[in-house]
DNA sequence: TTACTTTCCGAAAGCGCTTTCGGAATCCTT
DNA sequence: AAGGATTCCGAAAGCGCTTTCGGAAAGTAA
């Protein structure tokens, strides 16, 4: 059973007999040789344009020896998670990619296996040049494998000991340190912190962050301020309690993770708290939906098609033969104010 | 330049070779053909999983001439309009599409073009060998060119008429008739709806299920009950504004999407009303963040992987000569009651 | 045993494109 | 005018796999 690809336009062979010349000439002519002469060059790209050519691209990859594509293996859960960067990066990823007329392959996690295997599977198959991975944690089995593999990547977010390989991230304890800054310029004295499990690197960089906000404002770090949460929103909202619960009650709360936060705002309210009042919660990813909260959350962001698009070139650039160690780039968060922060009560 | 694939495995000619056989009948016993002794192929299998073999994909398509990919395109501001469905759909479509070794390629609209000169170009590249569609709209060029040019693909969403071609779509009419059910079981009898343009086939249908719901339960049909907004929070809110601007307000109101009925939400708040309490609002979408808003947003749900599964299915029956007609499937929508409807005031 | 089937595998021709190699034709030198 | 350098293109060998075809070996029927 036949399942051709839908292959509109003609053939190498068909431009090449309407013009008089070989296929290899042809294809000399279509990449750019410089053996060819002018006069030959335009007529074979005349037809080609006439003849609608496209060359077949499994023809090509196939004598070139290349795929030129690149793979992207969803998160376990990216949707349950609400995850708001898929999308944007997907998008970005394959915006630059489509600039050299390569191809973004996408694959879901296999089934209940480990997501080493999913990797190592999409790796052997042979089917992408080179991949980008996502959601990278602070030791990650996927740098490692694709390191010690030999695998070309570039790695959005980065493990603990960034050492190596290419990646892209945001500066977070920048970010944090901003978040405490904008807090202490309101007034604010009392800043407590809610960071997600230290497995995540960038909960680790953050809380660093936040203590050198403090440092820097010459406030005192106060363990009873530095509460941890898991990363959803019900787990936010008992962190918000257990600091509520404190004899002397923050006025202000950082939140590593907008959806930490949004239970955290949660769980003011129950307490009877007005966020943006009583209490200043700020989060951390720009979620969209952080303008639909009430009160809308104020947030730190970040351009995440850029950074897709950006992956992408660095991508291109290491599987053109760059080291991927020169890639280790960091941009900054954006603090988005929307009206969940104000001065102390 | 040579951008090899990472291919780590043997050829076949070197498990043909290990074996002592031809690579033709090396290939033959891999691929389950009848005239193969069963010692051989035992033999072709063995050498073939110990040397790690993955046939390289350009060259077996090339051979085959197939593609084995299918298309994927990217919606206008998938990201922008917190899109909650992309990230769902590609992980049901790549977890059926693994079953088979099919590919998920995934590409953004280029640049200004229209966005059918995407669709165009995917095509005639031959890399795709069928594509699934999403965001249909009532008269959707996309479906039409498709149609037309004879290529294989299924629809997430119908147009206005749904014929001859493949989709799946929820029972729009009985989700939205669902709800004014729910409603009047409440006690309402003032129930308001808040539809996008019409031009979105989903609005067109839930708004007319909506009506169907009135009438099921003998309730009028009032025309200012009845008001219009576009797809954007502010516009939701503004429509709320205009509802309760009336002399005599609704009691509750149907929103044909989650963004829209958090502007209403907001609207309602902003006019000094508690929602759930003095309005009833109910969304469409099941939008993960309308679990966060305040009050959590009661909605109309769907099965988003499961669609995306299906639809690959579907396209995978198609390619393999299935007529794209008799696919037209309807799921239906289940209510998530949260908190932001109860009984009239 | 002979004649006819079956079973199983090797040989070979592609799939459509790329790329190297060599040489005919043309151009420059002096 | 002759040797050498250029320019330009055809020929041909793959890329790694699939699939058809034919026939040798083995099995079956008489």
């Amino acid at each position: 059973m036949k399942r051709p690809g839908l292959r509109r336009g003609a053939s190498l062979s068909e431009i090449a007999q309407a013009v008089g010349v070989t296929e290899g000439t042809a294809s000399r002519a279509l990449n750019g040789y410089a053996d060819i002469s002018e006069a030959t060059r335009r007529k074979v790209m005349d037809a080609a344009s006439a003849l609608n050519y496209q060359p077949l691209t499994s023809a090509r990859r196939l004598a070139r020896g290349t795929v030129e594509t690149v793979g992207y293996i969803l998160p376990r859960h990216a949707a349950t998670q609400t995850d708001p960067f898929l999308s944007e990066m997907l998008e970005g990823i394959s915006q630059t990619l489509a600039t050299r007329d390569w191809d973004l392959l996408v694959t879901a996690l296999g089934g209940t296996d480990d997501e080493l295997k999913t990797y190592e599977r999409l790796v052997n198959s042979g089917k992408v040049s080179g991949l980008v991975v996502a959601r990278t944690l602070s030791d990650d089995p996927r740098i490692t494998y694709l390191t010690d593999a030999g695998v070309p990547f570039v790695s959005h977010g980065r493990t603990r000991d960034p050492q190596g390989y290419a990646w892209l991230d945001v500066d977070n304890e920048k970010a944090a340190a901003d978040a405490v800054a904008h807090l202490v310029e309101l007034g604010h004295d009392r800043i407590a912190v809610v960071h997600a499990p230290l497995a995540y690197n960038f909960s680790r960089l953050r809380l660093e962050g936040y203590l050198a906000g403090l440092a820097e404002a010459g406030l005192p770090r106060r363990d009873d301020y530095i509460v941890e949460s898991e990363l959803g929103v019900e787990s936010g909202q008992n962190a918000a309690r257990r600091l509520l619960a404190l004899k002397e009650r923050p006025t202000a709360v950082i939140c590593v993770t907008d959806l930490i936060a949004i239970g955290v705002m949660r769980g003011a309210r129950s307490e009877g708290l007005a966020v943006g009042l009583d209490l200043s919660v700020i989060g951390y990813d720009g979620l969209p939906l952080g303008a639909f909260t009430d009160p809308p959350l104020t947030t730190m962001t970040q351009d995440v098609i850029g950074t897709g698009r950006r992956a992408a070139e660095v991508l291109l650039e290491i599987l053109d033969g760059a080291p991927p160690h020169q890639f280790q780039e960091i941009s900054h968060a954006r603090l988005v104010r929307r009206a969940s922060d104000g001065p102390p009560p």
